[in-house]
DNA sequence: CAGCATCCCGACAGATACTG
DNA sequence: CAGTATCTGTCGGGATGCTG
């Protein structure tokens, strides 16, 4: 099925190496410690940067606002100015955002199925090879 | 549906938070630049260490080392050292370490998919947000 | 061949202070 | 309230050199 493996395909004069290379980009995305995080406190309602800024535990504020950018840039997630005073910043994820939120769950039901064996592996190879003696 | 809910889930005097952080640490695997790639390259076949360092192309020796001392430790790979001179190890994909790129791989297609689309946010957004003037 | 030890640099995260 | 600006420390990761 050509269709099929030319979903989002190259352009014409693209290389396979440069599509690689962005879904590469991408993937990063969800590898990010804090867009996710950020993306799910967004799943069911629009917050403001404030609630944003609580609800995700242990995030500065200058990160937030850098994923938030980066966020919008890509897509993800609308920013809404009300021209009022206070300020009031809303932000929301949009359809695309959705989608790519039920995309990582979907990951996530792997990394919960396989956590425990993963952490277990991760003990027995620790305790197979101890930290270094220094005699 | 409390079963699909606890799919992998905690034990017995483990927090939600707990399980929430190991995830994300597992998630992190996947945004890491290298792991998918070494993991990639060992879908179809068992390889050699230098055979890795020659596929996974602009990767230092140093990275390659600790990459897969990482997946060995995750148990994604095996590590096998065959008694000869010169010295032969040869990496090959555990079950987990399939099932984990199979994971990756449908993932990745929702990267493939939307690709363009995000692209072209950003090109979108950086046309109108042009980089800050210095008057 | 495979891989560990060391040095070194740039990128990036956190804290703090200031502003529309 | 919702940011921006700046400084500073750390740390990932490349280059190099040495071993089993």
């Amino acid at each position: 099925m050509t269709a099929q493996k030319n979903a989002g395909g190259q352009g014409p004069g693209e290389t396979e190496e440069e599509a690689c290379r962005e879904v590469l980009q991408i993937l990063a995305l969800i590898g990010d410690k804090w867009s996710i995080l950020v993306i799910g406190q967004l799943r069911d309602r629009t917050l403001r940067f404030g609630e944003l800024h609580r609800a995700v535990t242990g995030i500065s504020q200058r990160m937030l606002t850098l994923t938030l950018r980066q966020l919008e840039r890509d897509g993800l997630v609308t920013r809404t100015v009300h021209a009022c005073v206070p300020p009031r910043v809303e932000y929301a994820l949009t359809e695309l955002g959705t989608t790519l939120l039920d995309s990582v769950v979907a990951f996530g039901q792997w990394a919960a199925t396989h956590r425990k064996e993963i952490c277990d592996n991760r003990r027995r190879y620790d305790a197979a090879h101890p930290p270094r003696k220094r005699p």
